[in-house]
DNA sequence: ACAACCTACAACCAATTAGTTGTAGGTTGT
DNA sequence: ACAACCTACAACTAATTGGTTGTAGGTTGT
């Protein structure tokens, strides 16, 4: 698999920046939809709803399950707080500091890491 | 003023849905860059990175001051805190069908909801 | 004064996105 | 069987995005 997690996260912040599949979220994470019920909620084709839905899909935010005729989207809240996750750890690297203490302590002259983490010079 | 909290969010979502963006947001929680230091660290050009810092900036996730001929950037870890914010209330909306369920179960007869009355709390 | 540096922004390009309409296939109720 | 319904996906368009190069103005050190 080459899913990384950078790939993972582009998928989630990018199926969350938009305000329609928020509500979408939100609404399947409250309770089970049908994709056509969800459509009708909205001032858009089916079509629309649909690809929205597929993109919550595609990043993990929600699951679907084929019932009759009907396909029941359902929020996945794990994913949620996995995402929540990723801020937190952001919160963290703004109280410790920790890239700056990388820095200092483990690279006496550069530090070899993936896409460009080279180190900033001094200011 | 016309912006919304759904503008607000889709910026928030939108900034952070780029892994280059976010890496810079790391840096610069952990401590103050200016704008050509983190340029270096990227494999693009100086227009290109100052481009993102400039969507963080417009999202409100960082902040930039004059410093002779620098701009130095520094994250806001409030602006952090309120996107988790938003999905701790994602969460909530799951937790409540929760609750719903639970009525289900309990109430066999009727439910009309005396307001706020029970809180259930449980995960 | 002047070269070196840092930032900002415009103009452009290729790729992606959010929407549309249209077509096709599976499911349900009569 | 058939009409009504639900879903999936292809093809198209307009707008946005992430990158580029180029230009211009302010700051710093010699």
């Amino acid at each position: 698999m080459t899913e990384t997690d950078d790939d993972r996260a582009d998928a989630w912040f990018h199926a969350l920046a938009d305000r329609t599949r928020r509500d979408i979220l939100r609404r399947v994470l409250a309770g089970e939809h049908s994709v056509s019920a969800l459509a009708r909620s909205y001032d858009m084709s089916f079509a629309a709803v649909q690809k929205h839905v597929a993109v919550l899909e595609r990043a993990g935010l929600l699951t679907k399950r084929r019932q009759g005729r009907e396909a029941l989207a359902s929020g996945d809240v794990e994913a949620v707080r996995s995402v929540g996750a990723m801020l937190t750890d952001l919160e963290a690297l703004w109280r410790g500091r920790i890239s700056r203490m990388d820095e200092l302590f483990a690279t006496p002259q550069q530090a070899p890491q993936p896409p460009g983490t080279d180190h900033p010079e001094e200011e």
